[in-house]
DNA sequence: TGATATTGATCAGTATACTGATCATCAGTA
DNA sequence: TACTGATGATCAGTATACTGATCAATATCA
């Protein structure tokens, strides 16, 4: 039954999907267990808007590489958990500005422990320096396919970040 | 406007995500390129049952490591495509066996090609060594982690592939 | 100024992934 | 054989991601 001829696992896409599958399940578990109900996508978000109060959702959008149509969406549920203000924006009343919360606060500086002991365990199998690997190795391969995705990572200027 | 403090760029998961997000935008686009409409998910259980004629649901999800809720949906569409047919099995009721058609043979060699240039496109910013040592990194992380999520891979005897 | 193009945000629809439940069937045992 | 537990498949519901369309507001330029 098993099948010595399919590729599929050493593929860097099937790999790629199969990471993040394990990621997502660790953050998940890490968070639960420290008390919280939030995802990453939305933690990433949260952690942004903090570094940069009054940001719109656009430029929030390039800033973590999520795509304009999935962050109403991710806004929506920060919104609705009390951690993130929504308003019109007084210069472009096209745009809405996103401030973080008391509560949202709180909730940030609580989680990132939690957070970052899932970066820990999602490496568990990989050495100090293979980790750091890793993540050079990602962060090159991704630099170079930024663009090729509906949603790239850009600064606050336009400019690829 | 940059976010000098803010670490999600450099966090193993937040790469996962974004690194998964661009190799299903590669594919994608040589996929069509190919003039072919199939998914990343759609072609690995394709591949699998190429491989394993007969296959269950359930033992297929385990050779590609997809959720078991996620494989009914795939298979549907496969179905649907013509590439795939699934029918009961005689040995256990509750069981569909699946078998690749033969406009699902013609397609899975057609597109292969397509396929294996995506997973060079994906590591374009990578020298020929990083992009192995990029793969052996992710399998070792893989591997260690393999339990950690809902869709464990298993081989077709219920051990770890 | 007025027409045009662009931009921020949202919506409808599709495709993964997951949680948790249900149903039919099968296997093992008292 | 009847009971119990496990298993294959599916379903309802939620959360990313995406394609492509739409709408309001802004920017640009003839």
């Amino acid at each position: 039954m098993t099948d010595t001829q399919d590729k599929t696992n050493d593929m860097p896409g099937h790999l790629a999907r199969r990471f993040q599958q394990i990621a997502v399940a660790v953050f998940l578990a890490e968070v639960e267990q420290a008390g919280f109900d939030l995802t990453p996508v939305q933690y990433a978000a949260l952690a942004a808007i903090h570094a940069n109060p009054g940001i719109d959702q656009i430029t929030l959008a390039g800033l973590i590489a999520y795509d304009r149509t999935t962050i109403t969406g991710v806004i929506d549920r920060l919104v609705q958990k009390g951690l993130v203000l929504r308003q019109a924006s007084s210069r472009d009343r096209r745009a809405r500005e996103l401030q973080i919360t008391e509560a949202g606060q709180q909730t940030f500086r609580a989680i990132t422990p939690a957070v970052e002991a899932a970066q820990q365990i999602m490496l568990r199998g990989l050495t100090e320096t293979e980790a750091r690997e890793l993540v050079r190795l990602l962060q090159k391969a991704i630099a170079a396919g930024n663009e090729l995705s509906r949603a790239p990572l850009r600064d606050g200027t336009g400019e690829p970040g």
